[in-house]
DNA sequence: GCAGTCAATGTAATCCTTTGCATTGTCGTC
DNA sequence: GACGACAATGCAAAGGATTACATTGACTGC
């Protein structure tokens, strides 16, 4: 019962061997004769010896940990990713480490910082608004290798993505309106700047195109992925003249602030006006009424960035220079805010 | 442009002084004479240094980070709680790190064995549902000191917690909806044996006793906190031959789910029947009808519970022994999923 | 002019593992 | 019977910071 943990010496010297010896038994255990790995394992036991981690780290110039870089940790799209994500690293000796860049953007070569201190061993960021500077910073350091991006990715930077097809997703929304009948399709987009706002977007335009249907400007409503900007963006769509039967929203949480703002305004969803929605996250299913939206299998996501993660820090030669895009497939799930527009 | 980063040794022989010297500099300017300090910060800039953490925690026998226990990633609850925990450490040189309980359940030893290996320095729990050996064990190794829980807690372990007050945010729910007139009211509960279930079953049954209100068995109805069980909640309350007129839910979801499959039986929320959340997530306020419920301030039950870890860690002696309860209060907030019973 | 004080700095031990190299002993082979 | 190969283990040097203790000078007060 003393108060210092047991460290290797205690184990070399309960099991009669040096510290060398235990290590190998622990880390490389062919290496030792049978009888004297038994041993060690019994002194290990005796002692409730655990290995210090920061001495191996130390020693091995290793952190064991990974950094996940998450925009905003209050919307609830991120938690199942971010579920994923740890469930990847759960069999590691990884430990996963999250910061919100929104209430603490990075400084300043704070990115390549972590790395060179020793914090981190990777990164799997789930912003798309990492400054260029410190991607290349990080690249001119040798720890290309050790970033991924899921989900968000920075246009022109060449780092592995995992993400899903986006436009594919838009796409589907618009073939699914365009078969119920609706003509008159607006969309209300993710925040300016950021990447997935411009694939969604580009794949509503040019579905709208291919189909020949009507394209004015002002149904192109700039939204920013929140509640609230939907709500805004209800309230924009209650004031046109020429009002469009359908709404094909950047997000699930838009099109919920959509529906309520337009059924404040006295308009039916999906009597009056259809609305789609992009994520399909938990509560879709049970929103009033359940919503048409684009589904992403998020928990897969998050566990696949791990995979690509784990693979580029286990093997820093492998794949070199190739980005490996991952594009996971995403599925229309038609629920009850869309119907055939109104005659 | 070594490929080795600098080491505290390189910036000792830049500045001319010993590394003493220079660690001092770094963390403690006053021991050295205003031009020395100034020649290290020099020398720290020219060559790039920045301090080894797995060095330095060897050294000084810290991890410089916390863990936080989060029993489901998933949940859209958790998210601006821990926006909350991780802003509260910004300023700190703590990383925080996350577990899922949920996807991987702690194994018998691993809390303390993660103390004792260095991989952190102290824990916020948001699962009451760790176990009590695992705690005792915590205990016995003196890392009482280290712990705090987060909204849930340990029944008859005595570490601190900070929280909502559960009972009063039923009380509230209740007394709004006998102030409507409502005299038949039921109540979905979380899970069995989670101490936020019982907390706010016994605000609800003691206040519903007070004001001499009915209170037949079957109107407490058995959930988990899930959109699912709501939905499964509602089933029930059709099948009632005594319906109740109102219906306490204890989480916001459960709500969701509730008026979700009240509406798809025909009944209409709020004129048939009025229904109180509790929570108060970002979707409740736009989810329609807009849910009444009772508002926890999650992101300060975060912050809050990232300064009482703080504290403890920062002075081990401080407060020893006595418990410190946090308890933040709750709102009631009315919106339009409740009116006056039908007539 | 000398003992004592104090500020500024240096020396070297320490934190605990991992691992390159050296050593020992066994065995098979020519 | 000598030698090489090889398996098993030990010795001791990293790895990079912090800090107790020692040292040096300058300065105070008598």
């Amino acid at each position: 019962m003393s108060h210092r943990s047991a460290t290797i010496q205690d184990v070399a010297r309960v099991a009669r061997v040096s510290t060398a010896t235990v290590s190998r038994a622990l880390s490389n255990p062919d290496l030792v004769a049978d009888g004297t790995r038994e041993a060690v394992f019994e002194a290990v036991q005796q002692t409730g010896y655990r290995v210090n981690q920061a001495a191996r780290n130390l020693r091995m110039r290793r952190a064991a940990a990974v950094l996940i870089l998450v925009p905003n940790l209050g919307k609830p799209f991120y938690s199942k990713i971010l579920a994923g994500v740890s469930e990847g690293f759960a069999n590691t000796d990884y430990a996963v480490l999250i910061a919100d860049t929104e209430s603490r953007p990075l400084q300043d070569g704070e990115l390549a910082g972590y790395f060179i201190d020793g914090r981190i061993d990777g990164v799997i960021s789930l912003d798309g608004g990492v400054s260029p500077q410190a991607l290349e910073q990080c690249r001119r350091q040798g720890l290309g290798e050790r970033i991924v991006f899921l989900c968000e990715w920075v246009e022109g930077a060449d780092f592995p993505v995992v993400c899903v097809d986006n436009a594919e997703g838009a796409r589907l929304a618009i073939r699914h309106l365009h078969a119920l009948g609706h003509r008159a399709i607006a969309h209300v987009t993710g925040p300016e700047g950021n990447v997935l706002t411009a694939a969604r977007r580009e794949g509503m335009t040019s579905e709208r195109a291919r189909l020949d249907l009507p394209a004015p400007e002002d149904w192109i409503i700039r939204g920013d992925f929140s509640v609230e900007s939907g709500h805004a963006a209800a309230r924009k769509i209650l004031a046109m003249s020429d009002r469009p039967t359908a709404v094909f929203c950047a997000a699930d949480t838009v099109a919920f602030g959509l529906i309520s703002g337009l059924q404040a305004g006295g308009l039916s969803v999906p009597a009056d006006i259809s609305v789609v929605g992009f994520d399909d996250i938990d509560m879709s299913q049970y929103y009033i009424p359940a919503l048409t939206t684009i589904s992403q299998d998020r928990h897969r996501l998050g566990t696949r960035a791990a995979e690509r993660l784990l693979e580029r820090l286990g093997n820093p030669l492998a794949s070199q220079g190739s980005t490996v895009n991952d594009v996971i497939g995403v599925q229309l799930v038609v629920r009850d805010s869309t119907a055939p527009p109104p005659t």
